[in-house]
DNA sequence: TTGACATATCGACATTGTCCGATATATTTG
DNA sequence: CAAATATATCGGACAATGTCGATATGTCAA
């Protein structure tokens, strides 16, 4: 007992959190740098700029928006700092939304 | 051939289309009333307000928001307007959503 | 330490989102 | 038609977000 399987209906609190993280996604370009980055590779933060066709302090502040919520991680190698998935349920999202529009 | 699955990486106007839908997602009076819909059953807007303990005008807000990226469609009978989901794909993002958050 | 490079943070500004009260529209009932 | 009920729309107040340039911080190389 206790599987503590999902489908469980959330409680305003958990919906606010789920709203956040979210909103973290709801943004064309965070979208595109999600699907960079669940190609499994690290990108640093020049290259993820230059393939979305941002400035450097604007694409800094999206990953840093998703970094908050847990959907990826950074890792400094020197003066680069590569960013990654940190969260697994973000291919299932991902798929979904391919699912919809692709 | 063309068996035309999905899995594709998307381009920047799908993005831009998806992060408009995920927008009308990301709000937790928004997915409550998603949550209440998924029960298969429909309910009206006053119904829908005093669940969400919302105004019955902002209740009407997030109801045509959500039905104009149509995950939502209505349906009037006498004076009573009643809200469902339309859009299947609804079940399998609040899965992931719960599957996270619950 | 100095210069060069990669990234992060800050301040300002325009845009958008949320919410409500007031009011308009639609429908039924008397 | 008039009153009552259900919903939709509008206007405005206010908060949140997106973006950039300027600049700070961190790291390496010489």
């Amino acid at each position: 007992m206790n599987k503590k399987r999902n489908t469980k209906v959330l409680d305003i609190d958990a919906l606010t959190m789920a709203a956040e993280c979210l909103k973290a996604l709801a943004h064309p370009h965070r979208l595109q740098i999600v699907q960079l980055l669940l190609s499994g590779k690290q990108y640093s933060v020049n290259e993820i700029a230059e393939f979305c066709e941002l400035t450097q302090p604007t694409t800094s502040d999206h990953l840093r928006l998703m970094q908050r919520c847990g959907f990826l991680r950074s890792q400094r190698n020197g003066r680069t700092v590569y960013y990654e998935v940190a969260e697994p349920h973000l291919e299932d999202i991902m798929l979904c939304i391919q699912n919809r529009f692709g």
